[in-house]
DNA sequence: ATACAGTTTCCTGTTT
DNA sequence: AAAACAGGAAACTGTA
């Protein structure tokens, strides 16, 4: 713990097209959302909540492969990598990369460090993404989170789905590059 | 092999 | 009614 507090978990070697865990291969589903665009009839699923869910998982992935690809420029934000192990490092790293995240994370007071998660369903699936489980919602992902109250790494703001970075994370201002 | 941190999973209850 | 929030408890997983 006193570990990530004190020094800084990006690696310089570490860099954002790392091939072992490119957006492209992260994101390749497009088994799962067959030629979306080129349908008109918008009910994949008799129960329409289903058809709207997978339009919205669909939003999210098409808009992160589009980004990982526009992300040719590999070196320019060595930062936003989001290889981070730790789930607020990943959130954190999401958050300093808006051509990443797709409109799931926002910011809400820039300099206080408060944000709100804006896809919840959609956040857990990229958190599942990147520990490789698929079993990942935003109900246990939101579990993860409430831990950090207690460390200092988040505290509490009264107000759904947002969250404020604590005294015990760092790496999130916007001065201190 | 052991220990620990950081979750993940599950659960029951409350709130918005 | 659905989605979030609250935490306790226990299982799990990677690292030291």
């Amino acid at each position: 713990m006193l570990d990530s507090v004190t020094h800084n978990t990006f690696l310089p070697n570490v860099s954002f097209c790392d091939p072992l865990m490119s957006w492209t291969d992260l994101f390749s589903n497009e088994e799962y959302y067959p030629a979306f665009e080129h349908q008109t009839g918008y009910s994949f699923f008799n129960d329409p909540e289903e058809t709207k869910a997978t339009i919205k998982d669909y939003a999210v992935s098409s808009c992160l492969k589009t980004s990982g690809i526009k992300s040719q420029d590999c070196h320019s934000h060595s930062r936003t990598s989001l290889q981070s192990s730790h789930l607020w490092e990943f959130v954190r790293d999401l958050l300093l990369s808006p051509e990443e995240n797709c409109g799931i994370l926002e910011w809400e007071d820039r300099e206080q460090g408060i944000f709100r998660v804006v896809k919840s369903e959609g956040l857990a699936k990229m958190w599942g993404q990147r520990k490789r489980n698929d079993r990942m919602t935003y109900e246990k992902l939101s579990r993860a989170l409430r831990y950090y109250y207690k460390t200092g790494i988040l505290e509490r703001v009264d107000r759904r789905l947002v969250y404020k970075f604590g005294k015990n994370a760092h790496g999130w201002q916007e001065d201190k590059l």
